[in-house]
DNA sequence: ACCGTCGTAGCAAGCGCTTTCTATCGGTGA
DNA sequence: TCACCGATAGAAAGCGCTTGCTACGACGGT
């Protein structure tokens, strides 16, 4: 029924190991011997079986990339980046090509426990992990544990746009971390100096930790501005990282402070729908309230008005960690790199009306 | 180092072949040996090897989803949706979960040929492809033969938003096809009924069913209102799917038409670009030009104005596909499915001007 | 009390490939 | 001319798991 490395062996006269070894480039095989092989496969239209040389060899080229929400141009940028970097990491002869497969955890703690073990039954060949954490000890614990057994399997992990896991230490290859905290700051002193005071703020779910950063450097420069205290968290509402969740929220901030001259939300996703709260509630954009996303994601300089967000360059980030991946790029040095974030200032924020 | 069936056996004091059984869960096992060998997984710590089980069992738990952009919510959204049906499938004890990953083909032929293979490779339990296909006589081949060994080595193929492969016929195990055509042209009956005569059009890749059957949709309505001829390619242009290419269009489209009086976009995303591009050039949507985009993704109802287009159950699509390909739902009549699309009508269209 | 059965568990033969070790052969330098 | 060597190719031992078949008690019907 299916072609066999046998078969193939018997077609061209040689042996089963001849044929695994041209097909491997790494030994020594006559030219001549090479070709007729190389033809026997053509002929068979024969296909390696993957489990069968994952099991002999002990490895296997496949490469997951988990991210939270697949549905989400943030995640779906870094992922087809790495993917694209994965892919064409080591495009020579067979065997370098690597599989990168994407998984997605719905942010769901349990499914990105359950998607590591599925990549580590698999042998994967390195883990890409995409996104903010969940910052719960359990979790955190698991996960730890769970790339120190992916580690010494010979599985690279990497990190992309999340904090360095701090029990696993060891484990991880290489860490890219985005400077949410410096973004979030940056963008707030932006609405501060523009003269804002009442400044409401949408975060994410409470336990990531991206939402977390973000929040701690809008904080901070709330604080340094001697706005910090009670008041901050009476402006503060958590939600999803979608547009609903961003409505809602805005509403709700406008209840309780209807004097609000601008709002920061986790993301432009979240902006889109805070603005879109604003719209039907007759506030003009920003004549009457600003409004500030986080990520530059591709539509954002389309909304109108455009918005005012920090930019993380995605797709670059991606990429630089599907190449840490599979070994093409050297780990920064001490295994750890921050990348920042780029204010672009836009039509969506502007003086405080009064 | 690692541990394998065995060392379980031995500390459970049993034969590998129960331990097998008791994780498979498919072969009567004893409720006090069972929960021995359960205890000693636990204790040990053991996680199958899955090459080794899949070499054994000539059978995988992967699933393969074929995308053209990941970084595309339209794509986003369906591999989310099957990815989620897949993981859910049978969730029941171990086996039944199967690994759902999505593969970036960037669109490239070559790219969807190796991520078959290398599925193929890994004897993928199935494969959903989604999107529409590149029309090249030689791809399509390829691609129906690829598909007919898989199919005939026992994975499922599933089709997504993609017309049925003509040569493929019994290797398709369900096909799930969005009726584009008879949504652009409700789409451009819409805005003729406005009172539109000058509407151009943004196309995607002139390769793709996708962009053929919309645009087709389209002309049929063009010429049903007598604006056939070779007026209509004129007022037609081909771009890629993406914000830019739309921008770029409408410029090009502007010149050789500045009497435009609507603009229907590919999709969403090339609409929004259209917007940038009309609003830089002073002109208001929807007084002074109209535009509608397709898909309805998840933005366009944020957009200002929101935006009119085709709506796409995308999500339910997706789940469908994945359900298919666990073989959790039946496949349709004639394994072929037509979804249609719902026009939603919003703030970006109007009666032209004069 | 005997034998067919049912319920469990073990044996052992692979699954298809990789890789170590060994064999072979045409040179080569002395 | 002969021992020796480099370059290739083959033999065979697994890799860790699944599964058909066999083995073995304990039961229950007659």
């Amino acid at each position: 029924m299916t072609v066999t490395l046998a078969d193939v062996a018997a077609r061209a006269r040689v042996s089963p190991a001849t044929v695994s070894r041209v097909l491997n480039g790494n030994y020594p095989v006559a030219a001549s011997t090479r070709e007729r092989v190389l033809r026997a496969v053509d002929e068979l239209d024969y296909v390696l079986n993957g489990p069968a040389s994952a099991l002999a060899a002990a490895t296997s080229d496949l490469v997951g990339v988990l991210v939270n929400d697949i549905a989400d141009p943030f995640f779906g940028i870094m992922a087809g980046a790495a993917q694209h970097a994965i892919g064409d990491g080591a495009p020579g002869r067979a065997g370098g090509e690597k599989l990168a497969v994407v998984c997605n955890t719905g942010g769901s703690p349990e499914r990105e426990l359950t998607y590591l073990t599925l990549l580590q039954r698999q042998r994967a060949a390195a883990v890409v992990l995409t996104g903010g954490a969940v910052e719960d000890a359990d979790h955190i614990a698991a996960t730890a544990a769970k790339l120190a057994r992916l580690a010494d399997a010979g599985t690279r992990v990497v990190l992309c746009g999340r904090p360095p896991v701090p029990a696993a230490g060891e484990a991880v290859t290489a860490a890219l971390t985005f400077d949410n905290r410096g973004g979030g700051k940056r963008l707030t002193e932006h609405l501060l100096t523009l003269g804002h005071r009442r400044i409401g703020y949408i975060a994410g779910p409470a336990e990531r930790t991206t939402t977390r950063h973000r929040l701690e450097g809008h904080r901070a420069a709330m604080e340094a501005a001697g706005l910090g205290g009670r008041g901050l968290d009476r402006l503060t509402v958590h939600g999803r990282y979608d547009r609903r969740s961003g409505y809602d929220a805005t509403l709700e901030l406008l209840r309780r402070e209807p004097r609000l001259t601008a709002v920061v939300a986790a993301n432009d996703t979240v902006a889109l729908g805070a603005c879109a709260a604003l719209r039907d509630q007759g506030l003009r954009i920003p004549d009457d309230i600003s409004v500030a996303g986080f990520d530059d994601l591709p539509f954002s300089v389309d909304a109108v008005p455009a918005l005012t967000t920090v930019r993380l360059p995605l797709y670059e980030a991606g990429a630089r960690a599907g190449r840490l991946a599979t070994g093409t790029e050297a780990p920064p040095p001490g295994g750890i790199a921050t990348i920042g974030g780029e204010l672009m200032v836009r039509a969506s924020t502007g003086r405080p009306a009064s």
